[in-house]
Parts: structure tokens; C-alpha cells; sequence
DNA sequence: CTGGGGACGGGGCCC
DNA sequence: GGGGCCCCGTCCCCA
């Protein structure tokens, strides 16, 4: 279907900013009235940092009113049905919890709230004159865990309400306790240690290095790492020894590309380090108990396990990796391949972690280093998915393991010899130095441009380098992209590319079982349906089969599915018809669960709690269009 | 009401 | 940072 140009003027989107959110929109009860977003969630309450992550299921009961729910990339579910369930006093501040059942109706009133046609307004209104008074109403304010954030390091700069102070090597940082243990596991242990009740106010920590220490504070209250090259190793190092994953994680990302650089080993922190590390936090849980004792250095840890070395990086999905993924430049590989001895002092992976090749010389190299720094990759701080009590922390020395090269290398107690050294040390070619240092700073400017992205208008992150401005011109109705031919214009590019395939007749997607031919693969796809007799959307309600998901969702807002769907309609006799599907609303046997999951997913429906198991229940699960 | 196709916006990946 | 390409989910329209 061609779409005429959209004329939309600027700034007629139904979106709007943030801070008129605040103030309880009022309701309206004109279908026809000029419906805005207010009581529709800001699309995509995610926090600016921090990537989505869909898919988490949550079990039932846990969004029920009044639940605790974490931060979520995923909005609050359509104000019709779901602001009643994630909304609670204590909860409101924060975005809800990720609930995948919820987001395709979610999405679909985002999407329709894009779309200021006749149709989505009314919808909206609909939605907004059938809400029950006595359902809870969550405001969402996207913006308010940044401002906490920002109130709590405006109290740390102005040394208001502090009640730690941290010293090393002569500097001072006053700053909370709760802000440094929600961001550090070591801080988290060394104020949970002991007695609360005895607590000191400061805490010496030599082992780190000042400047380090004011990137990671500045990071702790600002969610923003501030680092240069000259001090990330230092950075990282004390991410480390503080146990700050994440931090841990962006550092090592970013020097994995130079780590044939001299002084990469000290990106890992050195045994004295974590000595300190252990030993402080031994003598302050004692003081904290008020019994202060010499703290013992900590029994040294058991060797750990010989395992083949992986990565600094911690092991994750393809798809995360790739895009900070780096190919080394080829002299460096050729000095590494040429100095196995070098593999071994800097010993971050070169390759693409996803290469599993053990047959490689580097990483057979790799696999033998005796300064492995991750040779357990259980053993360091970069399994983020570790809870809190999981390891030792800090994390435990690292024996060296005996070494497995020729005998004619040099050995780990043997200094560096500095010609090789020199040789080896890219900084000493200008060229190598440059090119490695360019390499940073692309890499930082990856990820930089890797960072989710929040829309000014509707507060929608939007993922991937480049792709505002695309999801902008949503926003201003702005198509640049005009079909030559027909003139209808189009916002994207590609879109214009796959419209000309009409012009030219170009159906490239042929179905191998008949002659149909289609512009798009998914519609190839769709079609495909029809000749594997494949439908796995399937209503749990009459257990009726579509090939397409929105059909199914279609087929469950109908009215002849609603009908049957009170559990008053199951008392009576049920029509001949029905009768299976009232058997299977049966509570005695668990279905009428499936029930309302079912109508809890596609409708974005607060999960009930498990005392909402009243014979009711699936009454008030509404579909919006009903109400 | 359902089946089928088209359009649209977003995300991932790559350059 | 920007764009191309692809895939996906969703909405819409038509028969």
C-alpha cells in the first residue's frame, strides 16, 4: 500500500517531553480529543547507560502492586491494563521490571501512540475512559534515577550527608557508603563485614592509586568513566582490585587492542595489591566489630586450577563481543608470533574471542602462560555473572604456574631483556605507537557511538551507531527518500530501495513450492506458512492455530473469544460449542492459569498475584479494545 | 472472522 | 557518525 507524504508538521507527533510527565496528566474522556502520551508510558523507561536486556522471565506474582522491580529497558505496559500492576509507591520511581510477556503490547501502543491517526486516538481515549478508579496509576519518571544520581554526587562534592571517608596516599573523598557498595563488590563487602553499628568513618586505601580512585568515584555517582589512555591500565587496575565489574569489563575491552604495549601487565594488579586489599578488609570487619586485632595477611589461596586461558574478557555472547571485537594490526601480530615470551607477559587475547581455535600457535602460547592473568576463568573478577558471595573477594593471588615454554625463554623471574624489550615495544616505532594509539581511540569511539541512545521526543532508547537520526524523522515526519517514479516518499533509504522493487517488478523472494514471489524474505516467510501447514501461534483459549503471530493476537481480541472467557460462564451450562473451552478454564485443572497468562502476555496485563486467584480473575483480564 | 500481503519502525551487523 | 542491508514484530488493508 503507498502511503501519501506525511504532512505532519514538526512537533505534531503525540510524543512529548519528559518533565510535563511529571505533573499528573488529566484524563481525558474525549474520544476525539487530542490524545498525547501522558498516560502512556514514555516509551522505553531504560536507564542511558546500560544496554536492554529482554527476555528475563518473571515469574508470576512478582509484578503484582506494590512489588519491588528492578530497573527495566522496557516500559511499563499500556496504561489500559498494566499501570494498575507496576506501579507502586515504592516502585514508581523506578522503570519496571522486564516483563517479555508484556512487551508486544507494550509495543503496540508505542506504536500506535507514533501513529496520530483516528483510529490510535481513539484507542487511546477508549483505554483512558475505561480505567477503573481504583487502579493504581504509575507515572513513570525516566529521568529521576539520573537525578538521584546527580543529588547524591552534589552531596558528595559539597560533602553533605557523607559518611565515609576515603583516603590514599594523602587524598582524601568523602562519599556514602550505599553509593560505593551498590557499585563495588569490595566496598559492598567491607561495609556489610561486621557490626553496623561501630562504624568508621574512614578507610585507608593505600593500595590504590588517587586518580584511579576519583575516575571510579566519579563513575560511581555519574554512571560515566572518565578515563585518558595514560591512566586506564591504573583504572583498570583498581576497578579490579575494587571489584567493579562492569568497569572492569569497558577497560579491558578497550586496552585489549594494545596490549602489546610495555605495562600492560600492570592492568592486572599485583599480588601486594590484593594482599592490601584482603588484609584492610579483614582489619576493618574487625574494627567495625571492635575488635581490633592485627589482621593476619590472608591465608594464601589454593592454587587454582590449570584451565586453558581464555580472555580478560569475560566469555559472552557473539553478538556482544563483536562490536569491540579487535584485529590486531599485522606488525604486532608479527611480533607476537615472533616472541612467544611476549604472548606470555601481555598475555590478552589477540584474536576474536570467539575463536575457539586451540590449534593456534598464539593461543597454544596463550593457553601456556605462566602469567596468565585469567587462567581460571572462574577464578577473577570478570565472570560478571558471579554474585557478590560467590568468590573470595578480592579476588586471590595468582600463582605462577610452571612454565610450559622451551627452556631457552626467558624465564618469569627474569627481567624483560631490554633490547628485546625495545624491539618489541611498538611505542619505539612511531608508526606502530600511532597506529596502536589510533586503535584506542577508534575503539573508543565505537563504543562511545555503541551507547544506547535516548530520544529527546519520546524517550525511546534507540540502539546502534547512526540510527537517531533515522528514529527521528519519526518523529518530525521528515522523508527525504522520494520514489522518482510515484513520488510517495519514504524516511529510510532502504525503504525506498524494496518500494522501487514495484517499479521494476523485482520480486526476488521466489517460494520454491509455487510460483509466488514477494518483495520482502519475511513475507517469503509468512508465505512459507502455507505449504508446511505450520501455525505455532496457537490460542490457549480455543486452542484455534495461526500461522502469523498478530493474527493470533487479532483472533484474541475478538469478541467471540472474550465471551467465553468468564469463569461465570463455565457454571452454566455451557453452549455445545464451548464446551471444551470451558472444561479447559477448569481450575482444577491448571489451565485456567494458561488462561490468564495468555491474556496477561498479549494484553500486557499486570500478573496476578497468586491470591488473585479468585473465580473472577480472567473476568478483568480485558483486552484493551474491550473496554 | 480469517488468510494473506504490504508497510513501517526498530535492532543487529557491517562497512 | 552515518548509512546500507537484513531481519523481525507489528499494524493495517483487502479479499
Amino acid at each position: 500500500m503507498l502511503h501519501a507524504p506525511d504532512t505532519r508538521p514538526l512537533g505534531a507527533c503525540v510524543h512529548r517531553s519528559f518533565p510535563e510527565a511529571r505533573e499528573p496528566p488529566e484524563l481525558s474522556s474525549s474520544p476525539g480529543s487530542t490524545m498525547t502520551t501522558p498516560f502512556l508510558p514514555p516509551p522505553n523507561m531504560a536507564p542511558k547507560a546500560g544496554p536492554s536486556t529482554p527476555g528475563r522471565p518473571v515469574a508470576p506474582g512478582v509484578t503484582v502492586p506494590g512489588s519491588p522491580r528492578a530497573a527495566s529497558p522496557f516500559p511499563p505496559p499500556p496504561l489500559c491494563s498494566g499501570l494498575a500492576g507496576w506501579a507502586s509507591p515504592g516502585a514508581a520511581r523506578r522503570p519496571p521490571e522486564p516483563r517479555p510477556w508484556a512487551r508486544a503490547a507494550w509495543k503496540q501502543t508505542h506504536h500506535q501512540a507514533t501513529k496520530p491517526d483516528t483510529s490510535t486516538r481513539r484507542r487511546i481515549a477508549k483505554v483512558t475512559m475505561g480505567s477503573p478508579e481504583d487502579e493504581l496509576i504509575g507515572i513513570p519518571f525516566p529521568e529521576y534515577s539520573s537525578d538521584l544520581l546527580s543529588g547524591l554526587n552534589e552531596q558528595r562534592h559539597r560533602g553533605v550527608l557523607c559518611d565515609i571517608t576515603l583516603k590514599t596516599q594523602g587524598l582524601e573523598y568523602r562519599t556514602h557508603r550505599a553509593v560505593l557498595a551498590a557499585s563495588s563488590h569490595y566496598f559492598k563487602k567491607l561495609f556489610t563485614s561486621g557490626s553496623p553499628g561501630t562504624a568508621h568513618s574512614v578507610c585507608e586505601l593505600d593500595f590504590l592509586q588517587p586518580d584511579a580512585l576519583g575516575a571510579l568515584l566519579e563513575f560511581a555517582y555519574t554512571a560515566t568513566l572518565t578515563i585518558s589512555n595514560s591512566n586506564m591500565r591504573e583504572v583498570l587496575r583498581a576497578a579490579k582490585l575494587l571489584d567493579i565489574p562492569c568497569v572492569v569489563e569497558a577497560c579491558a575491552e578497550i586496552l585489549q587492542c594494545s596490549v602489546d604495549r610495555p605495562g600492560d601487565a600492570g592492568i592486572d594488579a599485583d599480588g601486594i595489591d590484593y594482599e592490601k586489599a584482603e588484609r584492610y578488609l579483614a582489619e576493618f570487619a574487625a574494627r567495625q566489630n571492635g575488635e581490633v586485632r592485627a589482621a593476619s595477611p590472608p591465608p594464601a589461596p589454593s592454587p587454582l586450577p590449570q584451565e586453558p586461558m581464555r580472555s580478560i574478557i569475560p566469555r559472552r555472547r557473539k553478538k556482544q563481543h563483536q562490536f569491540l571485537q579487535v584485529k590486531p594490526s599485522r606488525p604486532n601480530n608479527h611480533i607476537l608470533h615472533n616472541a612467544p615470551f611476549l604472548s606470555r607477559h601481555f598475555p590478552i587475547p589477540l584474536f576474536d574471542e570467539d575463536e575457539d581455535d586451540d590449534r593456534s600457535p598464539l593461543r597454544e602460547e596463550r593457553n601456556h602462560s605462566p602469567l596468565n592473568l585469567v587462567s581460571n576463568e572462574n577464578s577473577l573478577n570478570y565472570d560478571l555473572e558471579r554474585s557478590f558471595d560467590g568468590r573470595p573477594t578480592p579476588p586471590p593471588l595468582q600463582p605462577p604456574l610452571p612454565p610450559l615454554s622451551p627452556p631457552d625463554e626467558v624465564s618469569d623471574d627474569d627481567p624483560m631483556d631490554l633490547e628485546d624489550a625495545g624491539y618489541l615495544n611498538p611505542l619505539h616505532d612511531p608508526a606502530l605507537a600511532a597506529e596502536l594509539l589510533d586503535g584506542v581511540d577508534k575503539l573508543v569511539r565505537k563504543r562511545r557511538s555503541q551507547v544506547p541512545q535516548e530520544c529527546r521526543v519520546c524517550h525511546k532508547i534507540i540502539h546502534g551507531a547512526g540510527k537517531m537520526p533515522r528514529h527521528m524523522r519519526t518523529h518530525t515526519g521528515e522523508k527525504p527518500f522520494a520514489c522518482e517514479v510515484c513520488g510517495v516518499r519514504f524516511t529510510r533509504n532502504d525503504k525506498l530501495k524494496i518500494h522501487m522493487r514495484k517499479h521494476t517488478g523485482e520480486r526476488p523472494y521466489c517460494c520454491v513450492h509455487c510460483s509466488a514471489r514477494f518483495l520482502h524474505s519475511y513475507d517469503l516467510k509468512n508465505h512459507m506458512h502455507l505449504h508446511t501447514g505450520d501455525r505455532p501461534f496457537e490460542c490457549s483459549l480455543c486452542h484455534k492455530a495461526f500461522a502469523k503471530e498478530d493474527h493470533l493476537q487479532r483472533h484474541l481480541k475478538g469478541q467471540n473469544c472474550l465471551e467465553v472467557r468468564t469463569r461465570r460462564r463455565r457454571k452454566e451450562e455451557p453452549p455445545e460449542g464451548r464446551r471444551q473451552l470451558a472444561e479447559g478454564l477448569d481450575l482444577s485443572n491448571g489451565r485456567i492459569e494458561d488462561f490468564r497468562m495468555s491474556m496477561i502476555r498479549y494484553w500486557g496485563l499486570p500478573r496476578p498475584d497468586s491470591s488473585e486467584g479468585s473465580p473472577e480473575g480472567p473476568v478483568a483480564a480485558k483486552p484493551p479494545e474491550s473496554i
